[in-house]
DNA sequence: TTATTTATTATCCGATCGTACTATAATTTT
DNA sequence: AAAATTATAGTACGATCGGATAATAAATAA
């Protein structure tokens, strides 16, 4: 699991010692969030388990997040401000075929769910229940990544990578074709006795998802 | 939302009308319970929210099903015997062509998907979380419909209907496409304003899957 | 050095949780 | 008709929840 680092200058850091500790302690009790959240769901993960994974006094939740709610909105935040960075276009991408685009952002993002699947678990256990914070995640991030993710698939519709049929259809079989088996591991792991862990098992689930969406040719004959 | 049905006859509805009313309440305490961890998983259902929404005494949840733990898994229970009847083949099943016989398990996977949502629900937010609830869920039921499951897609790809993609890969995309926008309906009806417990949008989304996964043609020539 | 600010800690409160135990009323059995 | 059974209801308990308030100790500002 990766650390939520602060966001703090060297220079800060040696002139203000104080505000360096405060920006840690945040830090660490926003990665203990994502976890518990992942973990349990938004009311399943308490505030005091969440300040005792961050070793931390649980009354420096509501000191520093005001409370469980900001704390779940701030984690949401950090969750889709790193998959920005993360899920940004390498260089040269615009100039690769569409074909080769769709294959290669396929790829890309099977990465992404296989190394933060906390991210499929916190916003599917929030996405199946009707809540404020439901619609918060939605207008705040969910809604502009589907927007840029529609202009997209509409391009590769039109280059023949993608079949034509609806945007949000093709959108959400994809993602969720992705995210399924990382975010679904303990499954896999009791059931198939696989571990999605393992950058193998990730490779050859990217290669097949890829092999399903575009490299099957066999079927136009039978 | 369906009702869960009691099982008794009609001789002994007359004859025990104490019983009767006792399986009564039972499957309005199973039916409560279905909507209530589905909505808000194992944790946030709390049994006396269960009993309200059944219009019972919280206290008889213990009477009738021993403790929260062998309530859920009555649901469970509930959950995969009404899938292996629902999705039973239907006549004639067995006579189709390979890729008519999974053209038409998808569409019938996709209705049942959309007519019971609360099924994908209960068990994404328990598969995502190492419990013992999950190891139970994965010996009881998961692996069972897994191995028919692996056995039938081995036959459509041995026939060229699906990639020679490993059978746990194909099985969890297939899935989770299926599953995701009537698990996630939520957060479609906030986000693209589309219902999709329409049974307009369930045709288009079926179709929109049977064409991806099997009527894209045009890919080659790309 | 002294005064002030503040990041962290220590308690406490009312609500709710799962569940155990007892009471009751109505049916079934004898 | 009397006795036994049992489905349902009432209540109480110990634990834990989110959050509020007060205390403390250390760093910063004066």
């Amino acid at each position: 699991m990766e650390s939520v680092g602060s966001s703090m200058t060297k220079a800060q850091e040696q002139i203000r010692p104080r505000e360096q500790q405060k920006q840690a302690t945040r830090a660490k009790i926003l990665q203990a969030a994502l976890d518990l959240f992942a973990e349990r769901g938004f009311d399943g993960a308490s505030i005091r388990d969440i300040a005792k994974r961050a070793g931390v006094f649980h009354g420096l939740i509501k000191y520093h997040f005001e409370s469980k709610e900001e704390l779940w909105k701030s984690a949401v935040d950090y969750l889709f401000e790193r998959q920005s960075k993360e899920m940004a276009d390498p260089d040269g991408f615009d100039d690769l075929p569409a074909r080769e685009q769709a294959r290669d952002w396929i790829r890309r993002y099977v990465h992404y769910c296989a190394r933060h699947p906390e991210h499929a678990r916190i916003m599917v256990q929030e996405s199946l229940r009707d809540t404020e914070r439901l619609r918060w995640a939605v207008k705040t991030h969910i809604e502009p990544v589907h927007r840029t993710a529609r202009k997209v698939s509409q391009r590769w519709i039109e280059a023949g990578v993608y079949p034509a049929i609806p945007l949000h259809a093709l959108i959400y079989m994809i993602s969720a074709a992705a995210q399924s088996p990382f975010m679904l591991s303990p499954e896999l792991k009791h059931g198939a006795g696989i571990d999605m862990s393992n950058p193998a098992q990730i490779d050859a689930y990217a290669d097949a998802l890829v092999t399903m969406l575009f490299d099957h040719s066999v079927r136009r004959e039978n």
